[in-house]
DNA sequence: TAGATTGTTAATCGATTAACAATC
DNA sequence: TAGATTGTTAATCGATTAACAATC
């Protein structure tokens, strides 16, 4: 294995894609280093250092070809392939994710929508229907999912974790407001903490008020 | 103004604010930064230092009141006042946003919740009447709206930051996958691109792999 | 008092930026 | 070829960790 890229750089990947993927649709063939900054944001410099950790995408004097890098990202993120996800809890949040066609374009397919609620359970939403949270464990082992969405109250998140992990789940996307405690190395957990981001917002809003 | 405070420390405080509740909850009097950082899994030192940014909140030989200290991170964050809010977009997300009591709670209220699709305009969700995007400037300006939540899809996001922005909003919680461009320099954007986080969840889980 | 633990300075580590030789 | 721009090394900057005197 190469040298461990950090967290900084990783989570400027998905944004290089975006951007990259603007300029594809205009039909940009090349972009330098130096207009893809003024773009982004980022630094010319820390931009060529990024994609240098993944390979030398690019050519002296003229740049980087759009659909090349375009296509070496994406595959760097893993959007080359599928992934069987189900989420849980089928409230409105659990529902927006599963309306957001963006996701299934990304190939992160859902194949199951669960929920505890029995008024819920049975309602079709798209054409996936909500089926009950019994069924979880048994319906991740049997459908090769590898990703499971958590969009259940606090409560209930380490208790769903669990059950995930117990039928093999490869990583879990938290929306609830609690840090998972998971032992095993090999799974991984990307939290999506909510009213955190909110908070940072209003200190944010009070400190420009000083 | 005192030294300015990283973006790092101040990602790390509502974390501390969510984790001290929950002692406070638990009748936990007081606390060591090295407990703590045994429970939030910060370093010690880290806990000290970003505290101490604030002021000197805690005492030699004894550590940290529970509850005088959840108390000066939530003024730290601005949790003691609240904030006239809408939402822009009333589908699945903004509607989730909407009916979580959560953000309430702490001082967030919902004043408004706008949509541009005719048959969801004069639905109600809550006690909450969704409204003609139409309105959308006239209501922020005369309701004191301090903070818009945009949930629209990323098309329409770039032109209601611009009607947030000329109705004087303070800060815009952006949903949208893009970035939006803001001139003036006192309102503050805090973004939540969710696509960029299932990304980095994907990257991870092929990381593993290897 | 003795022990515990902070606040704070110094040391280390890691990430970003600058510089430039290599080369298209 | 001359100009442009990368890939990469070195310098700088900032954040984290360690250490410890102050003090409750």
């Amino acid at each position: 294995m190469g040298k461990k890229i950090s967290m900084a750089v990783i989570r400027r990947l998905p944004k290089y894609h975006r951007y990259l993927k603007e300029l594809l649709d205009k039909d940009r063939k090349r972009i330098s280093s130096k207009e893809l900054s003024s773009i982004i944001g980022f630094t010319a410099s820390q931009i060529r250092q990024d994609l240098n950790n993944f390979g030398g995408f690019g050519q002296q004097g003229y740049g980087y070809n759009v659909e090349e890098l375009y296509a070496e990202i994406g595959k760097i993120l893993g959007l080359n392939m599928d992934y069987n996800t189900v989420i849980i809890g089928a409230g409105n949040l659990g529902q927006a994710i599963a309306n957001y066609s963006g996701f299934e374009k990304s190939g992160f397919n859902i194949k199951g929508l669960f929920d505890i609620n029995p008024r819920l359970i049975g309602l079709k939403i798209r054409d996936l229907e909500i089926r009950d949270i019994e069924n979880l464990e048994k319906f991740v082992l049997e459908n090769d999912i590898e990703i499971g969405v958590i969009c259940t109250p606090k409560e209930k998140a380490q208790e769903i974790a669990d059950v995930l992990i117990r039928s093999n789940i490869k990583g879990i996307w938290n929306f609830a407001p609690v840090d998972l405690t998971i032992e095993d190395e090999d799974i991984v957990i990307e939290n999506v903490h909510l009213t955190e981001s909110l908070f940072t917002l209003s200190y944010l809003l009070n400190e420009k008020n000083k």
